[in-house]
DNA sequence: ATCATTGTTCCATTATTTGGAACTTAATTT
DNA sequence: AAATTAAGTTCCAAATAATGGAACAATGAT
């Protein structure tokens, strides 16, 4: 019988589990606390049944109920967070090059791995301002318009890669924005042949970027590291430059990867 | 069966996913990830139940298993985090406020929340250096041995603080720690009188801290605000000037929040 | 005060989880 | 290399928990 080695679509059967991750995917992707009955509406589930699953939830601290009967995310999910940021093994590993690369280039420089159909960004290093802390890590942003999505997508093999794509639904944030399968695999497979991708103002508006992809030898992390800033002062060319250094540092990473993880496999 | 029926202590019955809790926080919680055995010896449960456990958490993001079958925790969870702390009310009305008491100070400053036995911070200002991101955010810390945590204390009524006292299970982090509950409660009560509280290197040696309660309305949030830096620089006399400050920036914060909360109850 | 809406509890039915054992695969020893 | 041990995975009858309709309570509007 088929092991996963195939990747064909999984059932997603997590039983009790897979129907409470709906809710708090449902509460924590809105965008005000939620009162019952509107969860009631987008749930579509009978009252008793919602009722105790809610309370469930509440009472893990995976939700929190305030005075007025609303629901919003439960400050748990930080302490966890906490704990998954602070020994992620491969931003630790990739921290120091991304400073470098910030250093080298003076903007902002993201490191983000593929889970699924988004790019979670997992590390985030920037000029002097006073950082806005959880602004961008944690995030999970589409993979088929960012300049690391782009990149870890050039990872993947062949079918896979199709795979992925056809099941993508496009939105298109700027005028930029790949809104086809097709364009987005034939830009998929001329960044794997160059080795790095750009995003050309794609997610937003006057942002754009220069992005390396950089992966573990399990292929547990697909992801990338990019250089980020506004498009007036980040001219084609100049990312063009950067493509270099971008790719220097992944490779990098990835022999840092090697050192602290490869020995034993 | 047995219906909670008195409902003193919480029985803490969430069913299944109170068991998939339990191992998440295992995961979480442990120094390094962990071999399937690992678990099963920590879990202490029938190899198959764990197995199917497991591959629940992993299908659903919030566990990961690597190439070489060690769980760690999954990063969905930072997904969760960030959507949690970015539309945090109590934090979004908070943060001029800390940025202000940061730049009066010269000092780092902290905004803590109060979640059963442990202060979770949910914001944190610097001065100028690179921030480390997630370094406090997120962290749950004991409430004993912290400034904003005794701060949080002293708001609870006299009962509830009692029975959460007696729960507490003292670790000694440093020779000023509090491992009496007798000698906490004299501090809290004290703290209840004057409006603010110290930490007097408690939890890490060489730092400690001025601390304020704050609290909305409802009493969802009953946490602190603290100014924290080393001791060698923060002598008790300074510390005692900034009691001031700290209040009154603890005011502000609680002001804006009836004007923003208030109106509606 | 009355009606309508929203939120909570109850319990027989239904579905999921449980846990022991059998089985497969990988690692270690002889 | 074969045998042995340990690690990880699958299976299924029995135990447990989740479901959902309806009755009940609390809140808000007319």
């Amino acid at each position: 019988m088929d092991s996963n080695g195939g990747g064909a679509a999984q059932a997603r059967e997590t039983g009790t589990l897979g129907k409470l991750m709906v809710l708090l995917d449902l509460v924590t992707h809105a965008d005000a606390p939620l009162r019952f009955t509107d969860i009631l509406a987008l749930a579509g589930q009978p009252r008793g049944t919602l009722h105790r699953q809610l309370s469930h939830l509440v009472e893990e601290g995976l939700l929190e109920l305030d005075g007025d009967g609303r629901y919003a995310p439960g400050l748990r999910l930080l302490d966890f967070a906490a704990r998954s940021w602070a020994r992620n093994e491969f931003r630790l590993i990739a921290e120091p090059h991304l400073a470098d690369l910030q250093r080298a280039t003076g903007e902002t420089v993201h490191l983000g791995v593929l889970r699924g159909q988004s790019i979670i960004y997992l590390d985030k290093v920037e000029g002097r301002q006073p950082v806005r802390m959880y602004s961008q890590i944690g995030n999970a942003s589409p993979c088929y318009c960012t300049g690391v999505g782009k990149a870890a997508l050039s990872l993947l093999p062949a079918e896979s890669l199709v795979d992925l794509v056809a099941s993508l639904s496009f939105t298109s944030f700027t005028a930029s924005t790949h809104i086809s399968a097709e364009t987005l695999l034939a830009e998929i497979r001329e960044i794997a042949d160059q080795g790095y991708a750009f995003d050309r103002e794609e997610h937003e508006a006057g942002i754009c970027c220069v992005a390396a992809p950089v992966w573990s030898e399990d292929r547990t992390f697909m992801g990338g590291i990019s250089i980020t800033g506004p498009a007036y002062r980040l001219s084609m060319e100049l990312l063009h430059q950067w493509a270099v250094p971008v790719q220097l540092a992944a490779g990098r990473i990835m022999e840092g990867m090697r050192v602290r993880l490869g020995p034993r496999r």
